[in-house]
DNA sequence: AGCACGCCGACT
DNA sequence: GTCGGCGTGCTC
């Protein structure tokens, strides 16, 4: 006889809404552990819920207390750190329970929409009589002496009523077997290297040191990889996992095949080109310990691993490292999480470090490896500066300066290829004096001005403040103000006409279509199948072009006028990654930057490829304006359909955040309440309040008071320093 | 979030 | 007299 203690669940049901964010309890069957997910019946419907605690002693009324319906799976999805990141992301991006839960599956394994797939076999039990006239059956039966094979293949060789005789008459079984759909893809060759001596030096510090987080800061083609590549390899010699996030735009073909070459079935591999199925595979990989290294975008972060031994985030200054939805948290708090809670390192690696990462490492907080030489030996590819105010006053009209044109005539003709990049993003448009350079700015705040059309008025987007149009430059008096960019047709059409024999490829939104059209476009312009590439932002990474030998920057200063504190960082950011993209194989690369504002400090310490210069400069700068890090930059967006609505609830944040001033003033370098510069996006009205604050203190209830005004039908939620202000 | 229960207007 | 509007309240 047996008497089972009847156990009961903790359980966290997967609804994200704060009325359901609590504990409810369940009976559950044997075998039900801490981590399971489980099909519990909720209020008359069924959902789906996570088991997070297991108790003998109910607190709940016991009359009252529903069984669990069933597992979804034996072993727990969760590992038991879940738990601890669930309450650290909860708590602080003020989130349900169950949403931070979520961030532990793949969207694709939730409701057991996806599960694990099965093949057919069939073998022969050696039971049952065949009739001497069925000579397929008994072909069939044949086939299967030699050892069992997949229905399918069987069913081929011998048709498939055969087979279900077979299986009628006990003859033969079939029986289900697990199938792998773990992509299988290329796997290059690609064996672990000799290290140079400044690479084993970096890994040795790294792991030496005692400081938690380890910033590389490693020049393009400095080797970076192998050093990560290295780190790894160390800590699965420990028994230990290892977590290696990249940007999406990375995950390219070569790189997955390079992976896979090197780590083969010890790496899991999580990108968004993956089926449901294929990624359900991958995820219960890692879960299970077949895999023990964690290789994909943002949401690898969460990676169901145990035991971490490293945490590892290249190009860590990448904008796409911060979540857009709620939770809207950054990648590296995550990771900080995680590698405080397996005690492990956290290494972030940039050629060019986002300025609060780097003041960390100057400052001590991180431990910091900078790697100047190159693997290689090669110089970067050199920049030169093309100064277009002085081509408008020689007379050139064209987008084009003289310098470019040449160097694009030499590229074309030596048979090599050439990008031209434009330097635009985002909606707004800045004004430029195309005669001096001059740049409209905002008197208060030292950022630039926005022009907007439909008011004809120049606003800043950081104080709300409105002023009149220019109607000349009040630096030179010249008439030249230029207010919009230029677009990548206008420069196809000057190309053409230029170089009419040359082949031209466009990329930008307008011709890239659908999920790989992106990739589509990189591969031909790859195998060489056009001479030019013109693109904006999204030909900046990613692949690597060996005869692309000239890099073109038509309005190398465009970002740098974007009213936003961050936009020299990201001209510096663009300009060394585009320039990065010339000259990769064998011959030297250069790199034309043209631009209307030649003495620019960013563009100077571009063009030598001088990081600590950059930083030094903007640091300073940061600091006397009181920009971040020296404050906290917060937004809190209030979007709705109805505008009444959005105007209420913006009324009460902003009321809400004024009292937290009023209490603590010192802590408020401004606060104020505003459209938001991108008004109305599909339908749904946008206004914001903006706070700067000297500290984090008042950061939670800046939380709560998003949390409070937010209804149905108003979306309310918190930007700490955003990354562009739209 | 859903879904039930519940109390007031126009209909077979 | 009923059908149904969606306001309040609960879900182990």
């Amino acid at each position: 006889m047996c008497i089972w203690v009847i156990m009961y669940a903790q359980v966290i049901v997967d609804i994200a809404h704060s009325q359901v964010d609590r504990i409810f309890e369940y009976s559950c069957p044997p075998g039900t552990e801490i981590g399971c997910r489980v099909k519990v019946p909720f209020g008359g419907r069924t959902v789906e819920g996570f088991v997070i605690g297991l108790e003998e002693t109910p607190s709940f009324d016991a009359g009252k207390i529903k069984p669990v319906y069933s597992l979804y799976e034996e072993l727990p999805a969760l590992v038991p750190e879940c738990f601890s990141l669930m309450e650290s992301i909860a708590a602080r991006y003020r989130v349900p329970k169950a949403a931070s839960l979520r961030l532990f599956l793949p969207t694709e394994m939730r409701l057991g929409k996806v599960s694990e797939a099965f093949v057919n076999y069939v073998k022969a039990t050696g039971k049952g009589e065949i009739k001497p006239s069925a000579k397929r059956q008994a072909e069939a039966l044949s086939c299967l002496s030699a050892g069992d094979m997949p229905l399918s293949v069987l069913a081929e060789k011998c048709g498939r009523a055969a087979v279900n005789a077979l299986v009628e008459k006990g003859a033969a079984e079939i029986y289900k077997v697990k199938r792998s759909r773990a992509p299988a893809g290329e796997a290059a060759d690609s064996r672990p290297k000799e290290l140079t001596p400044a690479q084993k030096d970096a890994v040795e510090y790294i792991e030496k040191s005692d400081k938690r987080v380890q910033l590389i800061h490693g020049v393009t083609g400095s080797g970076k990889t192998e050093i990560y590549l290295n780190l790894i390899a160390d800590q699965l010699k420990k028994g230990r996992t290892a977590i290696f996030l990249v940007p999406e735009i990375s995950l390219t073909p070569q790189m997955l095949s390079q992976l896979r070459g090197r780590f083969g079935g010890e790496a899991a591999i999580l990108h968004s080109g993956l089926s449901a199925g294929e990624k359900f595979d991958e995820w219960w990989r890692l879960r299970s310990g077949e895999a023990k290294i964690a290789i994909g975008a943002r949401s690898a972060v969460f990676a169901p691993l145990s035991d971490i031994g490293v945490i590892i985030i290249d190009e860590e200054h990448d904008s796409s490292y911060h979540s857009e939805t709620a939770p809207r948290y950054s990648t590296a708090d995550i990771a900080l999480m995680r590698a405080k809670y397996n005690d492990c390192k956290l290494v972030l690696g940039s050629a060019t470090p986002s300025v609060e990462t780097y003041v960390k490492a100057k400052e001590g907080e991180y431990g910091l490896i900078t790697l100047t030489e190159r693997i290689n030996g090669k110089p970067l590819p050199e920049i030169i500066i093309a100064d277009m105010r002085r081509e408008i006053r020689r007379g050139n009209p064209s987008i084009f300066s003289r310098a470019l044109r040449e160097e694009l005539d030499t590229t074309l003709s030596s048979g090599n290829q050439a990008i031209i990049f434009l330097n635009r993003r985002g909606y707004s448009k800045t004004v430029i004096c195309a005669d001096c350079g001059y740049v409209a700015k905002c008197q208060s705040c030292d950022v630039s001005l926005t022009y907007h059309s439909e008011e004809n008025c120049l606003k800043c987007h950081y104080c709300g403040a409105r002023y009149k149009m220019l109607p000349a430059c009040p630096e030179c008096g010249g008439k030249h103000l230029l207010y919009n960019g230029t677009g990548t047709q206008r420069v196809v059409g000057e190309l053409k006409e230029l170089f009419p024999s040359a082949q031209i490829i466009r990329m930008d939104n307008d011709t890239v279509s659908g999920k790989d059209g992106h990739y589509k476009i990189l591969k031909q312009f790859g195998e060489h199948k056009a001479d030019i590439l013109v693109g904006t932002q999204m030909i900046a990474k990613g692949h690597d072009f060996p005869s692309v030998t000239l890099v073109g920057i038509l309005d190398a200063d465009m970002s740098l006028h974007f009213s936003d504190y961050r936009s020299g960082e990201r001209t510096f950011q663009l300009i060394t990654q585009v320039a990065g993209r010339s000259g990769r194989a064998g011959s030297k690369g250069k790199v034309v930057l043209q631009t209307f504002s030649p003495e620019n400090y960013i563009l100077r310490y571009a063009v030598g490829y001088d990081y600590g210069g950059f930083f030094e400069n903007e640091i300073k700068m940061r600091k006397a304006a009181l920009f971040p890090p020296y404050s906290l930059i917060c937004r809190i967006m209030v979007i709705s359909e109805d505008n009444d609505e959005a105007l209420e609830a913006l009324k009460k944040v902003y009321f809400a955040v004024d009292d937290i001033r009023k209490s603590d003033a010192a802590d408020f370098l401004f606060l104020n309440k505003m459209h938001s510069p991108i008004k109305k996006i599909q339908d749904k009205v946008r206004y914001q309040v903006l706070a700067r604050l000297k500290s984090r203190r008042h950061l939670g209830e800046l939380y709560d008071i998003a949390v409070s005004a937010s209804t149905p039908s108003v979306l309310v939620y918190v930007e700490e320093n955003p990354v562009n202000l739209s």
